[in-house]
DNA sequence: GTCTATATGGCGATAGAC
DNA sequence: GTCTATCGCCATATAGAC
C-alpha cells in the first residue's frame, strides 16, 4: 500500500504524535512490569506513574483508567508473541517448534513471563477485567493446537494413546506450570528444554528443522 | 500415649476453648474463600469478616495481623491434602496414583485449587509474605518426585528419554498448569483423567491398584 | 471475646490552572 | 500534555469500652 516514491507528507506535521507515541510506549513497559510485579488488582497508577516519572493525572491524560491500561498492556505484548509462533501453519511439527522457540525467548523476558502467571491465574475469577480476554485466549490456543495435533495424528506421528485433545491440554498445562516454577526457581530450570523432552514422549518431531521466520 | 481408660480432665474446662477453636475453623474458611477469589494482596480483612460475621477488630483478636492468617490459612490446608498423597512411601507407583487422586479430590473444592492457583502465581514475587513458603514447598515436591522416578527407573518402568528430574518437574507443571485451564474452562476438563493419560506417556504403571489409606 | 471509634495512609479518578 | 489539588473510598491496625 502506497509505493509512491516520494515520501507523503505526514498527516500531524508536528512532532507532538512521535512523542506523545513514545510516551505512550513508556507508560505501557512501566505498566507491565507494575502489573507482572503486583499484578493487576494490587498494582497501582501511583506505581507506573512514578517508574515513568510523570503525575498521575499526566498518566491518565494517555489511558483514560486503570481498565484501558490493561488492555492496552495485553494488546502491546500479544502482537509480539504472535509474531514468534505460526499458529496458523498446516504443519503441526513446525507449531511446535514455535512454541519451543517462545519458550525459550520467553526466558530472555521474565516481566513478560511474569505478567502473564500473574495474570491468567488473577482473572480465573470472573469478574476481573481481563477474565473474558484469558478464556478466550485460551479456547483459541487449544483448539489451534489440537488440529496441530491432529494433523501429526495423520502423518502417524502421534504416540498410542494420546488424543489430539489431551495433547494440547498438556501442552498448555506445561508452558503454564513450568513458567510458575521458573519463576519460583529464578532461572534454576530450562524450559525450553523440559518442553523438547516432553513433547519427545508423545510425538514424533525432528528439532533440527530451521523454519523460516513470520517475520 | 495416654493409655488411660478413664477420660482426662481437660486443660480448659471451659467450653469457651472449644467456641474459640470453632470461630478460628470459621475464619480459616472465610480467609480461603477471600483469598482465594482476589488473592492476598487485593483479599480484605474486611470482607473476611463480612463473611464471617463478625468485626474487624473481632477478627484481629483471633489472627494478629493479615500475614499471620494467611500462614495459618496455608498450614490448614497442608494437613488434608499432606493425608491424600503417600509423599514418604518407597513405592513410586503409589505416589504417583496418590496424585491422580488429590487432583480427583481437588475437582471437589474449587475454592483450594483457586487458592493456590492465584496464591503461588502472586508469591513469585520476592517481597510476598508466601514467597519463602512456596520455594520451599516447590522443592521437597519436586525431590519427592525425583526419588519416586528413580525408583521407577530402577524397576526398569521409566521410559526411554525421560529423567526422574525431568519427569518430576513435567509431573508438576502438569499439575499447576491443568489447574489454570480447569479453573478458566469452569470443570470443562478432567484434571485427574489427562494426568493419568499422561503418565502413562512415560511411566509403566497399574491405575486399577487401590492404595491403603494412610489416614 | 467482641464491639465502636479512630488513626494513618494508599487508592482511582476528576477539576482546572498553565 | 502535564501539573497541583482535591474528593471519596477502602485498606490495616490500634485503643479502649463492655
Amino acid at each position: 500500500m502506497n509505493g509512491e516514491s516520494k515520501p507523503v507528507r505526514a498527516r500531524k506535521p508536528r512532532g507532538e504524535y512521535a512523542k506523545s507515541k513514545a510516551t505512550r510506549t513508556a507508560i505501557l513497559d512501566c505498566a507491565l512490569e507494575v502489573f507482572a510485579e503486583s499484578g493487576y488488582r494490587s498494582g497501582s497508577l501511583r506505581e507506573v506513574a512514578t517508574r515513568v516519572g510523570m503525575s498521575e493525572a499526566g498518566l491518565l491524560h494517555h489511558f483514560p483508567s486503570k481498565v484501558k491500561l490493561l488492555e492496552a498492556v495485553l494488546d502491546h505484548r500479544d502482537e509480539r508473541s504472535r509474531a514468534m509462533v505460526p499458529l496458523d501453519s498446516p504443519d503441526g511439527a513446525a507449531i511446535l517448534r514455535g512454541l519451543v522457540r517462545l519458550a525459550d525467548y520467553n526466558a530472555s523476558v521474565p516481566g513478560v513471563v511474569e505478567l502473564y502467571c500473574v495474570l491468567s491465574a488473577e482473572a480465573t475469577s470472573v469478574d476481573h477485567p481481563a477474565h473474558a480476554y484469558f478464556v478466550e485466549r485460551y479456547a483459541l490456543t487449544r483448539r489451534t493446537l489440537e488440529e496441530a495435533f491432529a494433523a501429526l495424528a495423520g502423518e502417524g506421528k502421534l504416540r498410542g494413546g494420546m488424543t489430539p485433545r489431551g495433547a494440547a491440554i498438556a501442552l498448555i498445562a506445561m508452558m503454564d506450570g513450568l513458567q510458575v516454577q521458573w519463576l519460583l526457581e529464578d532461572g534454576g530450570i530450562d524450559m525450553a528444554e523440559e518442553l523438547r523432552t516432553l513433547f519427545g514422549q508423545f510425538v514424533e518431531i525432528d528439532w533440527a528443522v530451521v523454519d523460516s521466520p513470520a517475520t
